[in-house]
RNA sequence: GGAGGAGUCGCAUAGUGGCCGAGUGCGCUUGUCUUGAAAACAAGUAAGGUGAAUAACCUUCGUGGGUUCGAAUCCCACCUCCUCCGCCA
């Protein structure tokens, strides 16, 4: 959410970021009700006023007083209606304003837009033919997607025998590295209210990608993001305290609604899946802010590099940036069945834009209230990350090593049928 | 799921229709006193909005509606918490 007092004074910028983001927004729209807004407000405001100046005596009012009143409340009625109106229809298109991207984000009508500023690793090279994740799951028994179809539908999958111990690992093997850097620690729930969705941003634009319960005001989260940065929602931070960092389990929701015959085989795109994600909120201050992004990004590499997966970073072009961003990077690991990197990781700066929404503040040290930034980086998505685990330590036996640093957790080395 | 109770300024409390944006205590800030500290005393101590404004005004007592000339106070719905019963990983 931006400010309209910052719209108000930097219109064109505005316009020019919806625009490079691919979004369309009524600005001129928005710049028309936020006038008749304010001249309603002072309307209103005029009237009661005066409505406040009566009362307030020990007498009992006189039948002049009551019969002003009267008239004073149908007056304030119709201009306060008037005035809810207006609000509604501003504050809804005002939440349809994507935020401005920083100056360094490149500007990029979609995907072919993103720059690659690193690659870690070589593509793994094979003196066999490598099999796919499916191949290798199904063969060593770590997978059933036929079952899992079965039982859950669509993009069901089970995980089984050593292919679910290593999940587990994985998940386990993040969490505990991201909590010895400082992180803390949180198991974070996935029913998740309406206002968290809003808050993060995930609403209004992405709606039908996420499960609602029933009637109520329930929803399955598709990442922690959207429970752990609502976690300080409506509250005021002291700056001595800032940044908060915190790393996140939870299961994820997703419908992938706008991805029919997208990567339809396997554990690429599924509807359910688990993830640690890291999450600071901190202070308002740019500079800061790209420093924390890229702790947040080390963070990530690290974790690749300590399971030594061959992985690319990208800086994200405004087409390819969500609503909420000021700049992203993906890291994308090295996929041999799809002979490229997919998406692993996704690291954002989202500035103040679900601060605003979620109403999370703090005090400076001169006393000052102000938004804070809020920052979100994957650390692990299972079972995306599988796949690259089982693809590239494949053996030409067909078996699978197991990544070291995973070995104790695991508490095999290799993964071959029996 | 059933029965009951409660949500007021950082914390604890007072407040049952106008004198209440709201008293008191604690905490915190500043000042006086003191070599310093404590104590005592004094003053201050919410957020948001309109506005050129360090002017003035408006809004906010869990949230949203309603009654009333007027609502922290009355009514309705919702949210959250507590107690008891039932069910349950």
């Amino acid at each position: 959410m931006l400010d309209i007092a910052y719209i108000r004074d930097n219109a064109d910028k505005v316009k020019t970021a919806a625009k490079n983001k691919n979004r369309e927004v009524d600005i001129d729209g928005i710049l028309r009700l936020d006038e008749e807004r304010r001249q309603l407000i002072q309307q209103t405001e005029k009237l009661r006023q005066e409505r406040n100046q009566y009362g307030g005596g020990k007498e009992k009012p006189t039948p002049e007083i009551i019969e002003k009143g009267k008239k004073l409340k149908e007056e304030l009625k119709l201009l306060e209606d008037k005035l809810r109106a207006v609000e509604d229809e501003l504050n809804k298109l005002v939440s349809f304003v994507p935020s401005v991207p920083l100056d360094e984000v490149p500007v990029g009508s979609d995907e072919s837009g993103n720059i690659e500023v690193k690659t870690w690793g070589e593509p793994t090279k094979f003196d066999f033919t490598p099999k796919d994740h499916i191949t290798l799951g199904l063969e060593l028994d770590l997978l059933d997607l036929d079952r899992g179809a079965k039982v859950s539908g669509y993009r069901g999958y089970f995980l089984k025998n050593q292919g679910a111990i290593l999940h587990m690992a994985l998940l386990f093997y993040v969490f505990q590295k991201l909590t010895q850097k400082g992180y803390t620690p949180m198991i974070a729930p996935s029913i998740v209210k309406a206002f968290t969705l809003f808050g993060t941003g995930q609403f209004p634009w992405g709606e039908g990608e996420v499960y609602k319960l029933n009637d109520e005001d329930a929803y399955l989260a598709g990442t922690a993001e959207v429970p752990v940065t609502g976690y300080y929602a409506n509250e005021v931070l002291q700056e001595k305290d800032l940044p908060k960092k915190m790393v996140a389990f939870s299961p994820c929701f997703r419908r992938e609604i706008g991805s029919y015959g997208k990567d339809t085989r396997g554990l690429y795109r599924v509807h359910e899946f688990w993830k640690i994600e890291q999450v600071i909120i901190g202070r308002s201050d740019l500079d800061e802010a790209r420093m924390l992004h890229e702790e947040l990004q080390v963070n990530s590499e690290e974790i690749l590099q300590d399971l030594k997966l061959p992985y690319r970073q990208l800086l994200m072009c405004t087409g390819d940036m969500g609503e909420p961003q000021l700049k992203k990077y993906d890291i994308e690991t090295w996929m041999p069945s799809r002979d490229a990197y997919g998406e692993t990781m996704s690291n954002s700066i989202m500035g103040d834009f679900q601060t605003r929404r979620l109403n999370i503040r703090y005090k400076t040290k001169d006393g000052q209230t102000k938004y804070a930034f809020s920052f979100n980086n994957t650390a692990l998505a299972s079972p995306r990350i599988l796949i690259a685990i089982l693809e590239n330590y494949q053996q030409k036996d067909g078996s699978i090593m197991v990544p070291e640093v995973l070995q104790t957790l695991t508490g095999f080395k290799e993964i071959r049928l029996k």
